[in-house]
DNA sequence: AAGGCGGGGAA
DNA sequence: TTCCCAGCCTT
């Protein structure tokens, strides 16, 4: 089974980017921008991150704000406080070359440490993550995996002469062969050793897991300036956007209405009063954001809109563009 | 053990 | 639409 993985491994192994480097530096990086974001999704955020911080020196100079800003749009904010974090705590030090060791750091969990240290380091460690999972379920036709059951097993099955590549192998089958939904069996170089192939109805492993609804989330905006020249607030680094900037936003609580939120807003604000500019409408993996966004004239500073933002932020913006497009248009 | 935390690709 | 992605942290 090793062999015959490896040998497809060697053969049709993807060129990302972070395959042609040794840089610990730059592994990490990229298993940190990998943690819940596809591969064809975090290859151009990689490229952009890497470029703008080269080294963990780099990094661990730079403010949170630019940190952020290179992380802008690409989600799971606290992965860049988490990575800037880190990298102060390390920088001038040698990295770590043991699971052990990178596990200790911010924002690196079981997945990330077995990882880097396996893939930069060669440390005889296995990787589990929901390709894994997927292909360790189907091998051995266990329907509900256990966490404890997938690390077990992934180390009893770690190829030692090249955890490296073992890990990637196993990785890359769950991202290309045996994915979720139509996997490519009759291709697959390990079908042979695979129990779920055998039961001939691989996709009933691993049995689909229940997922939290997505809650409706209503709140307002206000937008005071325009799109290039706005009053904008640093949301706390702690909860939902967390560092990020935007515009200022309300959420409706419970048992209180969308005015009640809105006087909220303008008497925060010192704002007398406010024309209503449109809804937008934003879904993230558990809330759906339906946003009524409203615009005044008001006396406070405005600045350029180069902070970093999430898509929410900039649908709200975009919004008062259309209305002045519509304007001339 | 469960919930919070973005955004997007693929079918 | 639905599922889930090279997960981690807090409670």
């Amino acid at each position: 089974m090793q062999e015959q993985l490896l040998d497809w491994y060697h053969r049709e192994a993807r060129d990302l980017p972070w395959r042609r480097t040794r840089d610990p530096y730059k592994i990490w990086v990229s298993e940190v921008i990998l943690q819940q974001t596809q591969v064809v999704t975090g290859t151009a955020y990689y490229e952009r991150f890497v470029e703008r911080f080269p080294t963990v020196q780099a990094l661990a100079e730079a403010t949170l704000e630019d940190v952020l800003q290179a992380w802008e749009g690409c989600g799971y904010y606290a992965r860049a406080r988490n990575l800037h974090a880190a990298a102060k705590q390390i920088t001038g030090q040698p990295f770590p070359e043991t699971y052990e060791g990178w596990l200790a750091l911010k924002g690196v969990g079981p997945y990330t440490a077995a990882a880097v240290s396996s893939i930069a380091f060669g440390y005889p460690k296995a990787v589990v993550d929901g390709n894994v999972r997927r292909v360790l379920s189907r091998w051995f036709a266990v329907k509900e995996p256990s966490d404890h059951w997938l690390q077990t097993t992934a180390d009893e099955q770690l190829f030692h002469a090249d955890p490296s590549s073992w890990n990637q192998a196993v990785m890359e089958l769950g991202a290309t062969i045996c994915t979720p939904k139509a996997p490519k069996c009759p291709v697959c170089p390990v079908k042979d050793f695979c129990k779920a192939y055998q039961s001939g109805n691989p996709t009933a492993y691993p049995a689909p897991k229940v997922r939290a609804e997505v809650k409706e989330v209503q709140a307002v905006a206000l937008i005071v300036g325009d799109q290039h020249n706005l009053y904008i607030e640093k949301r706390p680094e702690k909860g939902l956007l967390g560092g990020l900037s935007g515009p200022p936003l309300e959420q409706v609580q419970a048992g209180e209405t969308v005015e009640d939120a809105l006087k909220r807003l303008l008497d925060r604000l010192s704002v007398p009063d406010a024309k209503h500019l449109g809804t937008t409408e934003h879904t993230m993996t558990h809330r759906h954001f339906v946003v009524r966004v409203y615009q005044a004239e008001a006396d406070l500073p405005l600045s350029a809109s180069t902070a970093a933002m999430s898509k929410l932020d900039r649908k709200i913006l975009r919004l008062l563009q259309e209305k002045q497009g519509a304007l001339f248009g």
